[in-house]
DNA sequence: ATTACTAATCATCGAGTAA
DNA sequence: TTTACTCGATGATTAGTAA
């Protein structure tokens, strides 16, 4: 069995629920042939990784419990390898600069905020701290954690609109419990820094934009 | 290339730094002959995954960043799917232990009391409820409320002693309202949990060393 | 459009062995 | 002991095609 073929089929959906997936759908996402990508569906379900159902034109295919387990497995397994490579502290510095608004604008959204509550064990004040960075090592931590797994918020939908998947890490400020926020499609590039916190860190800080502040975060 | 060779590198200590893996040793852990051993050595260093010094008995290997980032890639893949299909309440099973006392000793500490009494919405008993985790399950899951972010109880010095953070999680044992306390940076191991109560957990359900209880959290 | 069989081709594996 | 070669055997892949 290669993990990356379970690897494949979860992220089109298949670990939470029956999923429709073509053997050609499967073929591109793997860049290999329709007639292997059949096989090795048809592999891993005769060793229970997946379960599925045939139906006359396509197939709807399942991770069963088994397979999630090897997926947390391997999860697991990098979690501990990628958490003993990484330093776990990194201070960012960075100008205050002011936003377009739009933080206030989204930490009023119920979405966010309940999970940022649950999720980060307090609810943000209505708006974000916004910091510039200005050096290349600032930038460059701010890329690490880009990449890194940090506390995940889910995306969901509102009315019409589609709210995306953001990403937390838990920062302080000078001491005030804060949490850098960092969208999974980033709009802006790498050179802001967009930070939560249950206080208006502005005041109680005391700080104006053009003032340099040091965040620290822990990973 | 097979991210399970990579990943099998990394665990054996090559993610951090130059680290002597004999083909067999590597072969051991695949489950494979020394001689397919040695050939994905050297094809994952040809595709530069890894670097390797060949000496004269034996060989010394690294990750490459470009390695690295491919076990940072799959963790990240496997963070999202995971995080989807995590569901929002565990049920914890382990066997009351008696602890060494500290529980108490710290469950006395104003600093703590004050903030447990302030965020949890009761005071805790002067003590704690010990319980050992048997299965593997148990352990994954207090790992995962590890990694989550709960109630967060903020650390403080007191005298010159410094009392470092924990976090809590709302919990059930059999109906009792209860939390589980989890240092920020836990001194012993993931087989343990540390659960606090309004009142003295053993009395209020007749629990004795050896007995299981079931601690039910919602997250 | 599907899934999946067959058969030819291609890649991988490991015993034996050299250096 | 090592690493790593050759080479026959075994497995994996895919084109062609049936259903």
């Amino acid at each position: 069995m290669n993990i990356l073929d379970l690897i494949a089929l979860a992220r089109m959906g298949c670990a939470s629920k029956m999923t429709e997936i073509s053997s050609s759908r499967l073929a591109d996402a793997l860049g290999s042939s329709q007639q292997t990508a059949s096989r090795k569906i048809r592999d891993l379900e005769r060793e229970e990784y997946i379960v599925r159902e045939v139906l006359p034109r396509g197939q709807r295919i399942k991770l069963t419990s088994r397979g999630i387990e090897v997926l947390r497995t391997v999860h697991q397994e990098l979690d501990k390898i990628l958490q003993e490579h990484e330093p776990c502290t990194y201070i960012i510095n960075g100008e205050v600069v002011s936003g377009l608004g739009e933080g206030s604008y989204y930490m009023k959204i119920k979405g966010y905020v309940d999970q940022f509550k649950s999720k980060l064990g307090f609810e943000p004040f209505p708006g974000t701290l916004n910091i510039k960075l200005k050096t290349e090592d600032d930038r460059r931590i701010r890329q690490t954690l880009q990449k890194l797994g940090g506390i995940r918020i889910q995306g969901f939908k509102q009315g019409d609109r589609t709210f995306g998947p953001v990403k937390c890490f838990r920062a302080r400020v000078d001491e005030l419990e804060a949490a850098i926020v960092i969208p999974d499609r980033t709009h802006h590039g790498f050179d802001k820094l967009e930070i939560i916190s249950p206080k208006k860190i502005r005041e109680a800080l005391n700080l104006k934009d053009g003032d340099i502040v040091s965040v620290k975060v822990e990973v």
